[in-house]
RNA sequence: GCCGAUGUAGCUCAGUUGGCCAGAGCACUUGAUUUGUAAUCAGGGGGUCGGGGGUUCGAAUCCCUCCAUCGGCUCCA
């Protein structure tokens, strides 16, 4: 019997009933059958050895899809638990799925010691075993069967248990069987090269009351140079490490005696913050933002009162006392009760809202000791913070400005790689979320048109709102490929409610107005780290610390150097002097490797002239211009990136 | 918090079959040099070898414990 085979490319081809994937891809070529590593039949992505009897849409996949290596990449982990049985016979598999960059398996050792000495043995045996060209091989068996099979092994009996009887199938590789959905790569012997990544700790099921077992991290490449060049991006991720970068630019530090994940900011670093801060303000006062202060400490009362306490309590510092009288104060852990007392400390009518309150706000929390992370996950940092009061009716419209600010920042920064993330709650386990179902609906439907209107992709996610209501984040990557979130857009209807908040309408009548929380960059700390891995510490020229050097030749120049400082400071300009006894060779190579934009060079000729030598740093000498003209020059520059 | 690893000068790192006063480069400092587009030369200071405890005639090196850091897990208002 002949069955239609339709290619992605829409033609039509005939086969007999039975043919295989493989079959397809050797006639379509022997190249494509080399690569091949899976097959789409009908939207199911299968093994290229499953038999086709019916006529099915079908797309090859190799290396260069993301199914390919997923597909390459789940294999490895089955070749990886072999090579570890190998050697610990009794250790309890658990589940081994590949992921972004390779794959893992988790292993239940049973009290083994499994560490960074048993990396290279598993490797060797790993490429021993994939070259020795293992198929694997597909059966289905009867949940009875699978659980005679697993008798010893809690975890697999508790997988088992929860999958239909029928739909079970285990994967045979050389002697190795694995309970295993699929599908797989032909032959283990294309895989050339492999590295034992990391182990970690993870628990069960991800659930921290479940026993921690060993994960084991791997990758795997069809060629040595697949992987050697995967080897040499990580170190040149590490290399803009904000960590790294931070402490070679002097940007900030930290200190065991102050405490771990507070952050010291140096005097660069804090020059940053301020550029930044000072950029957003003007931003801000242009879309009607009121800048307010309020103190770092508030009653925990407050916290009572707008449901944090309860919430998150147990995962806060905990509250300071008075000495006298034994009131509680807690170190604030979010700014918006103090800008809700703010909205209440006077009546307030229709016509003043939108009000629009915004706060560098520093506020601290207690974050788990192995969860702290140079400047992405601290206890101590300061949000961009901003709360907009105002009628329900306007909310779609105040989102959207929002969303306007937060475009424009990250134009002007350059941030191009970023995931808007609409978070909705979890419609499986409402109880952790306080309001009305209604109130729910009309916050996550105002996001949702509010980004649709904007033309802005977004990715949804169900469960990852607050608890007070559904939000719009945005994500982006640190230098090795983890996801952060920096800026955030809330809606909440319930701190309104819990602090009573009213305004006086055109009715004449009290109504409660809506909160939108919101945050640009989420936390400056956070920001400016996920900046400094984005630039590599090679800040755009508005923003760098220090933005020019002024090097004299020598000491009978060193006047005329300060004047030009001055000169440009008067200008605004952030500019320093470099009048060491040192060679000019040694200035430019220091301010080269300090990532200062501009070096001025000022020696005999250009001091007759008040004129410097321009130097753009990693591009070279740009020629001589006048004091004059140099500002002008830079001006202009800074002025266009602002744009 | 949990699992695993790491911790030698301000930074990057040498230094284990346990054994001379613990080393280098950069940085810092002093002196000489006054320099023309990516590293001038010579001297000097600086280390409770993360902290504490133990084993030993003797510990940076072996053991225990605490702390910090790193990679994950869990969590993240």
């Amino acid at each position: 019997m002949q069955i239609n085979i339709t290619l992605p490319d829409n033609s039509i081809r005939n086969y007999e009933s039975g043919v295989t994937g493989l079959g397809i891809a050797q006639s379509i070529s022997e190249g494509l059958a080399r690569v091949a590593l899976a097959i789409e039949v009908n939207g199911n992505i299968q093994e290229l050895n499953r038999t086709i009897t019916e006529d099915a849409a079908i797309r090859i996949f190799t290396w260069n899809d993301d199914e390919g290596k997923k597909t390459l990449w789940h294999s490895s982990a089955h070749i990886m638990a072999e090579a570890i049985l190998f050697f610990y016979a009794d250790a309890l598999l658990t589940i081994g799925p590949p992921v972004e960059n390779g794959f893992y398996y988790d292993v239940d050792f049973q009290g083994k010691a499994f560490g960074s000495d048993d990396f290279e043995k598993i490797e060797k045996k790993f490429l021993e075993l994939a070259k020795s060209g293992e198929t694997f091989v597909r059966k289905e068996v009867s949940k009875a069967e699978a659980l005679a099979v697993y008798a010893g092994n809690p975890y697999k009996t508790e997988l088992i248990e929860n999958l239909e009887d029928g739909s079970i199938t285990f994967y045979y590789s050389g002697n190795f069987v694995d309970l295993c959905r699929g599908p797989h790569i032909p032959n283990s012997n294309v895989i050339k090269a492999m590295k034992v990544t990391a182990t970690a700790g993870a628990y069960w099921r991800a659930n921290q009351a479940n026993k921690m077992l060993t994960r084991i991290y791997g990758i795997s490449f069809l060629k040595q140079k697949d992987l050697d060049e995967y080897m040499m991006r990580i170190e040149e991720a590490k290399k803009r490490d904000h960590r790294r970068v931070g402490q070679e630019l002097e940007l900030f530090a930290f200190s065991e005696k102050v405490g771990k994940g507070l952050p010291l900011w140096l005097p660069k670093g804090t020059r940053l913050r301020e550029t930044l801060i000072d950029f957003l303000k003007k931003v801000q006062e242009a879309y009607g933002y009121q800048q307010v202060v309020t103190p770092h400490i508030g009653s925990k009362q407050l916290y009572e009162t707008s449901g944090h306490w309860e919430k998150y309590g147990k995962d806060s510092f905990q509250p300071i006392r008075t000495p006298e009288e034994g009131e509680e104060f807690m170190l604030k852990p979010m700014n918006c009760p103090h800008h809700c007392e703010i909205f209440a400390s006077r009546p307030r009518s229709y016509k003043e809202l939108p009000l629009r309150l915004a706060e560098f706000g520093t506020v601290y929390r207690y974050e788990q000791s192995g969860e702290l992370h140079g400047l992405t996950r601290v206890r101590g940092f300061t949000q961009d913070d901003a709360h907009i009061f105002c009628r329900p009716d306007q909310v779609k419209e105040e989102f959207k400005k929002v969303i306007d600010i937060v475009l424009y920042i990250f134009k002007v920064l350059d941030f191009k790689e970023y995931v808007a993330q609409i978070s909705l709650r979890d419609p499986d386990n409402q109880t952790k979320y306080f309001g009305t179902d209604e109130q729910w609906e009309i916050a996550q439907n105002a996001i949702i048109e509010a980004t649709a209107e904007k033309g802005l992709p977004t990715v949804t996610e169900l469960g990852e709102a607050a608890f007070y209501g559904p939000k719009l984040d945005f994500m982006v990557r640190d230098a090795l490929g983890r996801k952060w979130q920096l800026g955030t857009i809330q809606v909440d209807y319930q701190l309104p409610n819990r602090f009573e908040l009213e305004y006086v309408g055109n009715d004449n009548q009290k109504h409660r107005p809506v909160m939108i929380h919101r945050a640009p960059f989420g936390s400056l700390e956070r920001f400016i780290a996920v900046l400094i891995e984005h630039t590599g510490g090679d800040f755009p020229l508005w923003l760098t610390p220090e933005q020019v050097v002024v090097m004299t030749i020598g000491e009978k120049f060193e006047a005329y150097g300060h004047e030009v400082v001055n000169i440009l400071k008067n200008n605004g300009i952030r500019a320093i002097i470099d009048e060491r006894s040192e060679k000019i060779g040694k200035k430019i190579r220091d301010a080269e490797v300090g990532k200062y934009p501009y070096m001025l060079v000022v020696g005999e000729k250009e001091m007759e002239n008040r004129a410097v030598s321009v130097r753009r740093r990693k591009e070279g000498d740009l020629g001589t211009k006048t004091i004059a003209e140099f500002v002008e020059f830079i001006q202009a520059e800074i002025a266009e990136q602002l744009k």
